[in-house]
DNA sequence: CCCTGAGTTCCAATATTCGGAACTGGGTTT
DNA sequence: AAACCCAGTTCCGAATATTGGAACTCAGGG
């Protein structure tokens, strides 16, 4: 379940150390953390005291505790506008769950977990931190399944590899195979579905969003509950989830080669 | 401006790496990053290896260029989560944007600066990750000051200190003398108010959100623009700001101390 | 009063990092 | 075409930071 980083250098365990921290969901002792971490008593402290002093750890002295430091905001900050998909998908995102009127997620691929990088709720119209951020698996979700389906051979097997095949529901796939082959067949439909593999009642329909060359860069999905919609209905949204994958796969690649469109054009005109 | 982090062993130049490389709003590449970071090339280039590869920075190949990591995006929530007042705060925001019907700012304070962990848009009810991680200055907003005021006498010197005193505005406090005075007035008034001092037309009242024992855990602020209010309106809203600021440092103890009132039911009884 | 365990400090051995210098390869000037 | 330049990358001995066993402190029990 734990990803096993090479852990390069120093500043690798001290990433793993802090990793460690903000897995629990809670403040945590020092021993709580001796115990899981692998390192001697002395190294740990050594790094705990580092990480906290660089503000990328709190520590509250009251009741002998760390937990992820603020300073950690102001760098997410910083990754969400720059390296993810949110800022162009904004509208798009919004777009989608206006007409659709269900949530719509967007998500991006993070060491073979899904990680949400944005959220909007039909119902409950605020999108939060809460949610940008949050992970998921990939072998049981739509968006997951989306983009492992899409990913070329390499890094596929890699990504499988790191799939924990946790049965949450009767409807999970169990292995590597049955999610070799429910893959295929993603591949051959253009979408990605979720019919209750992750939670009982929550069904869900993906797409995938790809660069013009074929190459993931993370996927759109609408949500739903079987008390609201059938399989069938969230199926018949692909289209429009389509259009707005390409749409964002198209405004990713403008923006992040701002020059190249006035490079093909010289190169048209030449 | 730049604050001069102590940068404690590898880690801590590492760190200093990635703040660097987030600093710049954009991709950036390795010579831009070697001329500002003091490193030798031979050094910066390890470093950035390392941090992308443990993904809390992300390398475009294409480009050449880094930019922060998705990695820092899981971490980052579980910051949100457990570190910031975001979580328990978020219902009295909600309330109070909704009763007010304008912006309202929930920020904390990171190494001088303001950082803002929660928005709610009156207008535009949607908040945001691009909000959440957002910092600004402390010395000429709203929330910054009700921080500042009530920081004890060496927290805020040091606080003081990493003050930048950019003149946004002719309303900006232009020195640390003049923000000392306005300090003792809002310790006196209890509240803070933003006189346009960072954006023309933009005003503000904040309030300090403290614990029982007076320590500084963040800051509320409603914020509107001259052409719809005026700041004696916002400064009627005060006693509002304070309930709401209250209620979420008796909630913020409960949650960081979930077995206190054991303890003290217990030692009440015995 | 001693014991136990969590957290902290110390320090010599050692593995890592450091960084000057040399290399590569693409693009531009002479 | 050769020479040059610059960004980025690799190498390796010297310097340094990390390591972790062990000793210490302190609080709370037994």
């Amino acid at each position: 379940m734990t990803a096993q980083r090479p852990a390069d250098g120093t500043v690798g365990k001290a990433l793993q150390v802090l990793d460690q921290v903000a897995a629990f969901g809670r403040p945590v002792r020092f021993s709580e953390l001796l115990s899981g971490s692998g390192f001697p008593k002395a190294t740990l402290y050594r790094f705990l005291q580092t990480l906290t002093s660089q503000g990328v750890l709190s520590y509250e002295p009251e009741r002998q505790t760390y937990a992820p430091g603020l300073r950690l905001l102001r760098l997410a900050h910083a990754a969400w506008r720059q390296s993810s998909l949110a800022p162009v998908a904004r509208p798009h995102i919004d777009r989608l769950s206006a007409e659709i009127g269900e949530t719509v997620h967007l998500a991006q691929l993070d060491n073979g977990q899904v990680l949400y990088v944005d959220k909007r709720n039909a119902a409950a119209p605020i999108a939060m931190y809460s949610e940008a951020g949050k992970v998921g698996p990939a072998y049981c979700t739509g968006v997951g399944k989306a983009m492992l389906a899409f990913l070329d051979g390499a890094e596929r097997a890699r990504a499988l590899d790191q799939q924990a095949f946790h049965r949450f529901t009767p409807a999970t796939l169990p292995d590597a195979a049955a999610l070799e082959r429910e893959l295929t067949a993603i591949r051959a439909r253009g979408h990605a579905l979720d019919r209750e593999e992750h939670e009982p009642g929550i069904i869900c329909a993906a797409l995938p969003i790809l660069t013009p060359g074929g190459r993931v860069l993370g996927a759109v999905s609408v949500t739903s509950s079987t008390a609201r919609r059938g399989l069938e209905e969230l199926e018949r949204l692909a289209p429009v989830l389509r259009r707005a994958a390409e749409a964002i796969a198209a405004e990713a690649e403008a923006w992040r080669f701002p020059d190249d469109d006035d490079a093909m054009r010289e190169a048209g005109a030449a």
